[in-house]
RNA sequence: UGGGGCGUGGCCAAGCGGUUAAGGCAACGGGUUUUGAUCCCGUCAUCGGAGGUUCGAUCCCUCCCGCCCCAGCCA
């Protein structure tokens, strides 16, 4: 919560440079999300760096969908991160953009190339261009192809454009350097033949511009000023610059690279988060446990507490692996703060207080630290549940050790009376199915009286007037810290109890229409929300437990 | 292996030749508390290794070690 000032990071000292030697006015970032899949909170890092950016120096982001495979990509993609990025707390401004809204343009400018000699029309196939490519530590060789007649290039780039030249058999290349140390540098394919309609150009282009050939230009026509990106793209940085020298942009962006984030006990990678989905794993792109922003959103993780964690972590080169522990810490800190205190009972035990006939109702806090956030009213009665956990027939159990209710002996009902336990009843397999009880007059709002001293505070609910509902609790998706490292296949590594469902809860009355969005404390046990994928029923997602230090 | 990038406490991370080597997370002690929560105190490193430059190095140089990225007509 505190700012003590963050220190500025590399990228931003480059904004200043710019700014103050004029090489730019105003900042244009932009987040360039594919739509192949659902954002996760990965991209959540990228898009807090990116808009934040623009946000800090009075700039602009452009959200721009770097949709140049049609292959791979869809509409459902396409809102589902509009919703995400809107829901984290940003403006689209002019935006959405998209890649294939400049794909004319784009082809304007293969052709450009071609006529200076800088690209041609390749007739390699896949294999035989890898094998031209050459190795890490070998050169590759030119292609028989690459000192063919612009005229004839140009041409047959059309017929690509047409549909006339079958997938597979053409490439259209820039001509750089076969012997590159920088693979990336060695004639890379600009234009592939792909005959497949995208999702908003319709079946007009039988040819799509590869991401070496579109990013830049599409930064370049958007005006932006500071691409960031990932480190996984420090090596297509040479390609991006040798456009802008190469092609007559309309403005020179520049790419800087910095670290992206990954998480323990989780994965961060479309590709594999897909592959949960696809092979039914979890339920949907939006399962609770999983790290996409949709599935924190579901499981109960505010906007707020992502953009905190994010903003905590470092723009820089190093590439680490962030504990899950701390952006747990941001998810209780935002909730804490901000989530109203309720009570509800996970695994009723009917207890009955036998000195006591009437039905009352109080207005209790909905914040122990925040008055402002007002009152609630919860309902007693004579019957009330309190959580089995919560009840001990052993009576050597230490004060200290036990802080809830023993037979015999006194316990705090949450914002309500101080009981006594006095009986237990058991069925006929000894199982216990009530406790008699009796409450201490008087001592609602009032210290315990001379004598009595209750062992803790537990939470409890109004038999009369709870309702029932279903809490879904969360474990994380994998038993290990990095179910990706190496070799592994994630699969093997999957937690069984990732999810646990328990039926028969009971929560206050006022909770009975929750809804999706609104989050809770259940007091003494964690945050939730309700969940929106059963609207049906009532049902609680865990959002996360509360902080527990004591050593059983 | 060719090229690019990175190595500061369990995790993240400031530090930009002279600092008692920030801060956060975690952990561990203690205090407050009608949530075993929150809150509040306190404890917790000599900077991958070896040389060198310098009055002085985590910061500069050299070599070594380790990790990440690039050989898709993916992004």
């Amino acid at each position: 919560m505190t700012d003590v000032e963050k220190p500025i990071n590399f990228i931003q000292q480059v904004i200043n440079a710019d700014l103050s030697a004029g090489r730019v006015k105003k900042i244009v970032t932009r987040f360039p999300p594919e739509p192949n899949g659902y954002l996760h909170i990965g991209h959540a890092k990228s898009i807090c760096v990116n808009f934040g950016l623009a946000e800090q120096y009075g700039g602009i982001c452009n959200l721009r969908f770097d949709d140049t495979n049609p292959e791979k990509e869809d509409e459902e993609f396409v809102q589902a991160i509009i919703e995400d990025v809107q829901w984290l707390g940003y403006d689209l401004g002019e935006g959405p953009f998209y890649a294939s809204n400049y794909f004319e343009q784009l082809y304007v400018w293969a052709k450009y190339l071609i006529a200076e000699g800088n690209a041609y029309v390749c007739e390699l196939n896949a294999e035989q261009m890898r094998e031209y490519r050459g190795t890490l530590t070998e050169a590759g060789k030119n292609s028989p192809f690459r000192d063919r007649a612009a005229a004839e290039s140009l041409n047959l780039l059309e017929d690509m454009r047409l549909g006339l030249i079958s997938e597979g058999a053409m490439t259209l290349r820039a001509k750089i350097d076969m012997a590159s140390p920088n693979i990336n540098l060695r004639d890379p394919v600009l234009y592939r033949i792909k005959k497949m309609a995208h999702q908003r150009t319709g079946d007009k282009w039988n040819i799509y511009p590869s991401y070496d050939f579109a990013h830049g230009q599409e930064d370049a026509i958007e005006g932006v000023t500071h691409s960031v990106c990932t480190l996984e793209f420090a090596a297509n940085r040479p390609l991006y610059e040798w456009f802008t020298v190469n092609l007559p942009l309309p403005s020179i962006p520049r790419q800087y690279e910095f670290g992206r984030l990954n998480l323990n006990y989780t994965v961060t990678s479309k590709r594999k988060l897909k592959q949960l989905v696809e092979q039914g794993h979890v339920d949907s792109w939006s399962d609770p446990r999983m790290p996409t922003i949709s599935g924190l959103r579901r499981r109960g993780v505010t906007a707020a507490a992502i953009r905190n964690f994010c903003n905590s972590l470092a723009v820089a080169k190093t590439d680490g692996t962030v504990d899950m522990a701390q952006l747990e810490h941001f998810i209780r800190d935002d909730l804490n703060l901000n989530a109203g205190r309720a009570m509800c009972v996970f695994k009723p035990l009917l207890i009955t207080l036998s000195n006591y006939n009437e039905q009352e109702q109080f207005k209790v806090p909905c914040h122990p630290n925040r008055q402002e956030l007002g009152l609630r009213t919860i309902d007693f009665g004579r019957q009330i549940y309190i959580d089995r956990s919560d009840f001990s027939e052993d009576t050597t159990l230490s004060r200290k050790k036990f802080k809830r209710l023993v037979i015999g002996d006194y316990v705090r009902l949450r914002s309500a009376y101080i009981i006594r336990a006095d009986e237990v009843i058991k069925d006929a397999a000894g199982e216990i199915i009530e406790v008699i009880g009796s409450l201490v007059p008087d001592t609602v709002g009032q210290d315990a009286p001379e004598g009595i001293r209750p062992r803790g505070v537990i939470h409890w609910v109004s038999k009369q007037t709870a309702a029932d509902c279903t809490v879904n609790v969360y474990d994380r998706l994998f038993t290990v810290a990095s179910p990706d490292e190496g070799g592994r296949d994630m699969l093997d590594y999957l937690n069984p109890d990732s999810l646990v469902e328990m039926t028969g809860c009971k929560v206050e009355a006022g909770l009975a229409d929750a809804i999706a969005g609104d989050h809770y404390q259940f007091e003494r046990e964690g945050y939730f929300t309700r969940d929106s994928g059963s609207l049906d029923n009532l049902v609680f997602n865990c959002t996360i437990g509360l902080r527990d230090n004591w050593k059983a």
